[in-house]
DNA sequence: ATGAATTTGTTGTGCCGGACGACAGTCTGG
DNA sequence: CCAGACTGTCGTCCGGCACAACAAATTCAT
């Protein structure tokens, strides 16, 4: 979290220190190789203070002095010599915790997957069963890593509700785990003790939309996730809304037809009857166990059925609750709700229109994610790199050095 | 905005004291006059520090210093003085404008009203009918202000969509407005030009509630606004949820039944078509001319009637699809919802209960406002006090002394 | 080609703001 | 009455950024 949502606290020389540092980081992180030119007109500093933050960043091996770009070169005057995320610079391990499998990535700063793993999940299965094939797709990840580059933490994307206060998985629906500590589980496995963030895959995914996805410039978005279930990731003032206990965003149990289905929280009409993808399978004749790859199956559509029309005009009614709600600039429809708009975006549009306030609708726009299917992965790695920003030497106190020999000891 | 939410710019020095100075005083507003002792702990700052930022807030003539209290007092050592708002320090012009009658009020740091005055609003009045009245009573209640005693700018709460960009009033369903410029009418019909902001009713309501009635130390709160529509104030991270445009909050129009009446806005079993005003007054048989003033009405029911405990279950069903999209720590039930629920509690903490997650079921509570009627009027004086708090020496820059003389002239 | 203009990097100096330590003042408790 | 505890005040110091001056590198005009 920026120091900027601090609240009743004083401001003393060290935080802004701190809070200078980690934001120059922050801007090479999500706009990748600039000049200390464009740090300086960002930011509002002096050109001093600037070469004075870039430096001591440049000595904490987190970036490194690009050469002028040969490129485009516009106006007179002194090329501004370039600053870019250091190769052996720190990293973090992201886990995307999938309905049937996991994914796991070593990724450094600026957001670039340096390596990735994945394997199938046991529906079903036991926690620590899947924490202990985590940990081995997390050893082969970090194989070929720099000894000399620090390890920060590791984030984990849940399909699930997860409590901010601890990362306990208070409830998975689709894995079938209440109350798990997986943080622990897969530390525990690895035998390594690095700080470890979990979060719903859908606020992740919203977090990774906003920072260098279909999101980037707006500070108001949804990332509306369809897996097996339907969630939102939301973006508000440009910070997470994570609510009281971190289980904001779960829109699928909104109210859409009292008279509808009977959901699996127990109600009768949730608006996933309607749009959840056990839903759409029914309404397209999908196998059961293709249910957790509904998004290829509907790319394999060229087009629409009747009842997939329907859904569409289920999915933009329902979107138009929540624009009518947050007054959202962009809307991301994730997971498989990137393929059902590309077949039935003119329905979506409809139903969005038809419902939502007119002036709530003037400013909202629907998107593709512009990460594909990497969005949750990406988002897991953002929070993991948050300390960083926050306060990057202290971020580098705690790292951990050459990971890989400590892994095999 | 506080300068909290600033996003990717630097810090400077300057910026240091202007932050604590203004947090200095946030504190001592919210919290009202306090030891220097207390600041310096709340603040982490040294004594010494608190010492300068206290002594230049008085020397501006906004803060003063209190003899220690004679009350109770804990512990042993030298007993702290306290600091508390100034007698004759800076103010604002809070205005409420309701449907039916708008209130006017100066009121000074620390919340406190120091004059109010109040006039019936004509029903579909012209806005420079209504700017007039206004006006009138702003005359009214600088009247009495001490000529050394400064405004620092005006709030407007207004029962409609205010535009965040300008403050223009897109839409009053109830005033019959569109697009009105009412902060311009008021300056103009004043021939005064200080700093205005305009916002929605239950936005507001939800600031002032969570700054001084039932939400305080909640940062993320709902307040449900129930006037003639129906619409929430919503508080995530301590700050006002506002949307790209500045119209989050309508809950009103969520979708509840899609074979409901048909609702102003042209759709379908909105909520508000359930839960509104309208709705319950043609449930219990109240005349139209008395649908503003629903709240006193339901006073004076002792027994709920069989269609109020439908509304109540309605009310709480609704609620659940809220709690569950913002996992909020304190919903607040704020115009005639606090008669609603005074009444029909039971069946609306079942409603709520029957469709809420368990999740963030068992981390909400449900609250009557803590202000009473005041809550809007209040949120009106917090957005005109804001910019004190983010550069207090900036705000009184550009604040006007000896209004009424001016006024007069 | 050459000098002027422009822009950036670098260095040294100064200012400002908060931290810290020492001392004085005022209370509680024995 | 004195020891202990806590707060306010003062002077000093340190750290961070701004600023000015200079050097370096490039573009543009003649």
């Amino acid at each position: 979290m920026s120091p900027q949502r601090r609240t009743g606290l004083g401001t003393n020389q060290e935080a802004i220190r701190r809070h200078n540092l980690g934001t120059v980081l922050r801007h090479v992180h999500s706009a990748g190789e600039m000049s200390r030119a464009e740090l300086t007109s960002l930011m509002g500093l002096n050109r001093s203070t600037i070469a004075g933050l870039v430096g001591e960043l440049e000595s904490l091996g987190i970036l490194e002095r690009a050469d002028p770009a040969e490129g485009v070169r516009q106006g007179a005057g002194r090329p501004s010599a370039g600053v870019r995320i250091a190769a052996d610079g720190p990293y973090v391990i992201a886990v995307d915790l999938g309905v049937d499998r996991a994914v796991v990535a070593r990724v450094g700063l600026g957001g670039q997957v340096l390596q990735r793993a994945q394997a199938p999940v046991q529906a079903e299965g036991e926690a620590w069963q899947v924490g202990a094939a985590v940990a081995a797709l997390v050893r082969a990840v970090v194989e070929d890593a720099p000894a000399v580059a620090p390890l920060v933490g590791m984030g984990i994307s849940v399909p699930g509700l997860v409590r901010r206060s601890d990362g306990l998985i208070r409830l998975a629906p689709n894995l079938e785990w209440h109350d798990v500590s997986f943080g622990g589980i897969v530390l525990a496995a690895l035998g390594l003790d690095v700080p470890v963030c979990l979060a719903n895959d859908a606020d992740l995914g919203a977090l990774a939309e906003h920072t260098r996805g279909s999101g980037v410039g707006t500070d108001e978005l949804i990332y509306l996730s369809g897996n097996v279930g339907v969630g939102a990731g939301i973006i508000t003032g440009g910070h997470r809304l994570e609510g009281a206990g971190g289980y904001a965003g779960e829109v699928g149990h909104l109210r859409f037809d009292p008279d509808g289905h009977t959901c699996h929280c127990g109600n009768r009409g949730c608006w996933e009857t309607e749009v959840g993808a056990h839903a759409i399978a029914a309404a397209i004749a999908c196998p059961p166990d293709k249910v957790v790859q509904l998004g290829e199956v509907l790319d394999s559509f060229d087009k629409p059925s009747p009842a997939l029309r329907a859904t569409g005009t289920a999915l933009g009614q329902g979107l138009a609750s929540l624009v009518n709600m947050f007054n959202p600039q962009t809307v991301i429809l994730g997971g498989y709700f990137r393929a059902l708009y590309t077949l039935v975006g003119p329905e979506v549009n409809a139903g969005l229109a038809e419902r939502a306030l007119p002036a709530p609708l003037e400013s909202v726009t629907l998107a593709l994610p512009g990460l594909g299917a990497d969005s949750s992965l990406l988002g897991a790695a953002e929070i993991a790199l948050e300390p960083l920003f926050v306060d990057p030497v202290a971020a580098l106190g705690t790292a951990i050095d050459d990971v890989h020999s400590r892994l095999a000891g």
